[in-house]
DNA sequence: GTCTATAAATGGATAGAC
DNA sequence: GTCTATCCATTTATAGAC
C-alpha cells in the first residue's frame, strides 16, 4: 500500500477536524469561532488541533480549500438530451441544484463575509466555483450557437445571463436566508421560466 | 429649538462612533472587530463607547440600521425620459450605480457574512434594499406593460430578471472583490447590453 | 499523538475619579 | 460624559506528562 495504516488514520482524524471546523465556521464565521469550541465539539483538545494545523488561520484556509475542491468535483458530468428547450431547461435546473446546495450557499456566505481578510481564499473559491461553472456553460452555449440552434453572440456574456436568469429571484434571497430551499417542483418551474426568457432573447 | 445644543453634540458624537464602527465592521466583520479597536480608532475610550451603546451587539445593530436607512434614502428619485430603450437604459444604469456603491457592496458583504447570527438585521437590510428596489422596478415595468410598451407578463418576475440582467457578470464578481469598480463608460455599456437582451425578451 | 495545565494576550464590560 | 484602571472570562498558542 502506498498509504500505511498509520497515515490513513491521521488523514481520517484530519478530516474529522475539518468536518467540525466546517460546522463552526459556517455557523459563526471566522472571527466568532474559537479553537476551543472546535476542540470541544471534536471531543478532543486544542493541543491536538495544533498538531494538525499550525494556526487558526491555517485551519480556516484548509476548510475553505476542501470546500472548494468538493464544489469543483460536484460540478462535473451532465449530458443534456432532447430538444433545445428541454436541454436548456436541464442545464438551468442543474445549475439551480448545484448552486442552491446548502454547502454551496454556506461556503459562499463565509467567503464573501471573510473576503476582505482572506483575498487569496476568495480567488480560490472564485476559480473553483463561479468561473469554472460559467466557463462550462459558455462552452455549451457556444456549441449551440455554432450549430445554429442559438443566435450568434458572445458565448460568455450569454452564459452569465443564462446563469443569472436561472438564479433570478432565488439565489440572493436564499443567500440572505429570506426564503427556504426551493422544492424540486419550484426549481423546475424556475428553470423553465428562465429558459423561456433566455430563448426569447437568443433564438436564431 | 426642538434639539438643544447639548443633545446635538451627543448626536454628533454618536455619529462619529458609528463612522468608526462602520470602517471596522466592514474591514474585519463582527467577530474579528473588538470594542478596544473601535475605541482606539475613535481616539476615545471604551467607557465612552458603552455610554452610547449598551453592548457590542447593539453597536453592530446600530451600524447596520444606519447603513440601511442610507440605502433607502439613496434609492429615491429618478424620472427616466426619452424613448423606451433610452428609459430602460437609464433605469439599468441607475441600478448599477446604486448597487455598486462601495457602501452598498460593503454592507451587503457584512450582512451576508453575519446573517446566520443576526437574522433580524438581515431582514431589515432586505426590506430596505433589494425588496424596495425590485418593488419600485416592478411598478415601473407594470406601467410600461399597461401602456403597451412591453409585453404583458408578471411585473415582479420581469423586475427580478431586469435587475439580474443589469448586474450580470459584475455584481457577484465585485462582491467577491475579483474586479475593480466599473468605470462610467463600462456601466453604460453594460446597461445597454442588459436592456438589449431584456427588450428581445419583453418587446410586445 | 493526545491529553491537562498554563502561559500571555486580548476580549467585553464596569467602577470610580474628574 | 469622558477618562484611567481594572475585573474576569476567553482567546490563541505552547509545555510537558503520559
Amino acid at each position: 500500500m502506498s498509504t500505511p495504516a498509520r497515515e490513513m488514520r491521521r488523514e481520517d482524524r484530519r478530516d474529522a477536524i475539518l468536518d467540525v471546523a466546517y460546522e463552526c465556521f459556517v455557523a459563526d464565521g471566522y472571527g466568532s469561532t474559537s479553537m476551543s469550541t472546535i476542540a470541544a465539539r471534536l471531543g478532543g483538545s486544542k493541543g491536538t488541533l495544533y498538531n494538525y494545523f499550525r494556526s487558526k488561520e491555517e485551519l480556516f484556509a484548509a476548510f475553505v480549500r476542501r470546500s472548494c475542491s468538493e464544489l469543483r468535483h460536484d460540478i462535473d458530468s451532465m449530458p443534456p438530451e432532447g430538444d433545445l428547450r428541454g436541454r436548456l431547461v436541464q442545464m438551468a435546473r442543474h445549475l439551480l441544484d448545484h448552486l442552491l446546495l446548502p454547502e454551496a450557499i454556506a461556503i459562499y456566505r463565509v467567503v464573501v463575509g471573510e473576503g476582505e481578510r482572506f483575498p487569496e481564499l476568495t480567488r480560490l473559491f472564485y476559480e473553483a466555483g463561479p468561473r469554472a461553472g460559467v466557463g462550462r456553460m459558455g462552452e455549451a452555449l457556444q456549441d449551440l450557437m455554432e450549430r445554429g440552434e442559438l443566435r450568434r453572440a458572445d458565448p460568455m456574456l450569454a452564459a452569465h445571463q443564462f446563469k443569472d436568469l436561472a438564479l433570478s429571484g432565488v439565489y440572493n434571497l436564499r443567500l440572505l436566508g429570506m426564503i427556504e430551499d426551493p422544492t424540486p417542483e419550484e426549481r423546475t418551474a424556475r428553470a423553465e421560466i428562465a429558459v423561456d426568457t433566455f430563448l426569447r432573447a437568443y433564438a436564431p
